[in-house]
DNA sequence: AATATTTTGCAACAAAGTTGCATTTGTGTA
DNA sequence: TACACAAATGCAACTTTGTTGCAAAATATT
């Protein structure tokens, strides 16, 4: 089990339970965003269904996990970076979506650029995701 | 009935029916991107349910309509600019969607700035979705 | 107006997500 | 370690969302 586990939920006062032990291991093996579904066969039949759904909404409210937006109706999570360290760290990444394998990364050290809106508007979030051919599809 | 719409579908090589010009009308009327739900709210009964999903993907496909990806689980269409005059137009502007009412709005005007990603990720499109508070939610 | 093509509505289904509640598991404390 | 309290899980039932095939209806073509 990875060492940072036990830690990143007792620092956000979570009861350590086997689902959401195994639910984060599988973030911190693999690197790139999962959603609803992949966990759900990763994890075989060992957990409910709705233990996942309620697991991951946990995670996102305590910022352990975010969301990455999608235009197919299937949100992504992928863990917050430093989540395991220091908290909620909101840090406005870019993500890559890639059309043949379906992957989606985070781009940790791609920042998403300013923008300039209409005046009006307040802006609490951006999400810069791109798609395209990712490096194992070329 | 909007000059526009039988025009726009018949450059498209779309036969004209009522559930198409009356989606097509509900896009041109109101300004803001519209979800799956809200068209079936907006036409109460009229349209069957499937009918609503596909017009939207045959829109999606002849470039009348976008997507614009959400962290909600509900993708928004909007239609494509100069979608009635010129057809299909690739143009990358940001979206903004509000926390308070929920409005998605195409901020035509604001394009997506490049972005420089790391050798090897082919991008084939750029989506930038801000979120906060919209002009009328202040 | 007659025929060919396209689109629609229905029905049945599959997938995705939610809710309440009893049972189980985990936590803090004596 | 055992106890009591709090929190999380699993189950069942349900709602919502999206898909598919096919006959009937509407639209386009001649």
């Amino acid at each position: 089990m990875h060492p940072r586990i036990i830690d990143t939920l007792k620092r956000s006062q979570l009861s350590v339970t086997d689902s959401r032990k195994k639910i984060l291991e599988l973030f911190l093996q693999r690197k790139a965003a999962l959603a609803h579904a992949d966990i759900e066969q990763h994890s075989g039949d060992e957990f409910d269904r709705v233990t996942i759904y309620r697991t991951l909404q946990t995670f996102v409210e305590k910022g352990i996990l975010h969301t990455i937006p999608s235009a197919d109706n299937s949100v992504r999570y992928a863990l917050c970076k430093d989540a395991c360290t220091e908290g909620h760290h909101h840090d406005n990444h870019v993500h890559f979506m890639c059309d043949v394998c379906g992957t989606t990364y985070c781009l940790d050290h791609v920042t998403v650029p300013a923008v300039q809106l209409p005046a009006g508007y307040q802006v609490h979030q951006l999400d810069l995701v791109a798609s395209g051919t990712c490096i194992k599809c070329q």
